[in-house]
RNA sequence: GCGGCCAUCGUUCAAUGGUAGGACUACGGGUUGUGGUCCCGUUAACUUGGGUUCAAUUCCCAAUGGUCGCC
């Protein structure tokens, strides 16, 4: 349940409560795929202003293994995160794994079926298989506080006719992994005495209006139609299928569609998303929730958000530019990354020095820009929590 | 001193009697539910002087520089 504070037209302000703390919401989660955020420690991306991170079902589950992160006491116990955590369900890997445009060079292969889906471990061949069922075991033993149903992302270009396969699948999936994880967690009512972990739906249907549509009806029926159990519908609805390259309009038409349909009190959450401009575009138009590894992983390549001017104001139509370190221009430049950024970064090192740091490889490089890009999206997030 | 081998982007390594290619560097761009320090693009070279040939970076001679061996 998302407890709305304050609203302003579709805009929300709240707070989400899970097993391991509670939110504020709207909020970014940073990308811990296998129980890290790439470069950072637990304690600073604290500092950064994270409240909760998203870990990956399918990495855990290959290294270092679900059942071992539960005999550590869970993923936050086990990398000493002590804040909420959200799963991906794997879902997404049939789609990056695939060997689509978004993920070039990708050699792995996958199998899909009504089952479920094969796997091959990227790394040493072995084939892996996912059901429904077993993410939402892996999930439930990593210790998630939110989880997230199986799904297929489709990939753009797609067919209508594949799309509205796909989406059909998506919810037959949802449905056998809600039917699960209440059957699960009634069964274990000692673990969940001091409550469950939240369960997410996605929504998909690829850019198609009337797909979109379907598949939000057919996932708001489910929750409902449910036999035994406390459950009264999803805890959360997620968008799933956008940013896969399509249109940059057609993201937007999805919101428009798809969010009036959903309850209010419900978070929402926009999945793989975004860049800046889109992050306050989709909590303008009700979104709660976003994830997206443009921060960390540009941060790596070198890129940087930086504020266009010191009051961070969001409103204007161009509230940041995004900077490439490594130009030429910055080698003698000594001025601080972000005036109106209060990073440990910006407050200590010169453009000039990370450029170099970034042109001799220093690991330190990409530990200072994604210190940086994450304290720009907290920041940003701040900012959107905020209602005047 | 004698003999052999070599000389090509900034570096390193190819190929070729007719438009010289890669890797690294440099420069610029990209990255949307993360395997990856990743992906894409641009700039950039035939040591010099003769000779053979319609045409030489390529074949021949010499110079210069380098390298290996011998004395």
């Amino acid at each position: 349940m998302l407890e709305i504070l304050r609203k302003d037209g579709k805009k929300r302000v709240g707070k989400l409560k899970t097993v391991h703390g509670t939110v504020n919401t709207p909020f970014f989660l940073p990308i811990a795929t296998k129980g890290a955020v790439k470069n950072l420690s637990p304690e600073e991306l604290r500092d950064l202003g994270a409240e909760i991170i998203l870990g990956n079902t399918y990495h855990l589950w290959l290294r270092p293994g679900h059942k071992l992160v539960e005999k550590a006491g869970g993923l936050q116990r086990f990398m000493n995160w002590d804040g909420p955590v959200l799963t991906d369900s794997g879902g997404y890997q049939v789609f990056s794994l695939a060997g689509n445009k978004i993920n070039r060079g990708n050699t792995g292969k996958i199998k899909l079926s009504e089952e479920g889906v094969e796997f091959s471990d990227p790394i040493d061949g072995k084939k892996n298989f996912m059901t429904p069922e077993r993410s939402i075991e892996i999930q439930l033993a990593l210790g998630s506080d939110i989880i997230m149903v199986l799904d297929e992302c489709p990939p753009y270009p797609c067919s209508r006719e594949y799309a509205k396969k796909s989406l059909e699948r998506t919810t037959r999936w949802a449905a056998r992994c809600f039917g699960y994880f209440h059957k699960k967690v009634a069964k274990d009512k000692k673990k969940y005495k001091n409550g469950r972990p939240l369960l997410f739906c996605i929504i998909q249907g690829s850019v198609y209006k009337n797909l979109r549509i379907s598949s939000a009806k057919q996932l708001l029926g489910i929750g409902f139609s449910a036999q035994g159990g406390p459950a009264s519908g999803w805890d959360g609805y997620a968008i799933g299928g956008v940013a896969v390259g399509e249109p940059r309009e057609k993201m937007r038409e999805i919101l428009e569609w798809v969010l009036p349909m959903l309850p209010e009190n419900r978070p929402r959450y926009l999945m793989g998303l975004g860049r800046p401009e889109e992050l306050v575009f989709a909590v303008n138009h009700g979104v709660d929730m976003f994830d997206c590894v443009i921060p960390t992983r540009n941060a790596r390549h070198a890129s940087l958000f930086v504020w266009k001017d010191k009051k961070k104001n969001i409103k204007n139509k161009v509230f940041y530019k995004s900077i490439n370190i490594t130009n030429e221009k910055f080698k003698k430049d000594f001025s601080l990354i972000d005036k109106a950024c209060k990073c440990y970064t910006c407050q200590k090192y010169t453009r000039a020095y990370l450029r170099h740091l970034f042109s001799v490889r220093e690991p330190l490089a990409g530990r200072l820009a994604t210190i940086h890009n994450l304290k720009f999206y907290q920041d940003l997030m701040k900012l959107l929590q905020k209602i005047n």
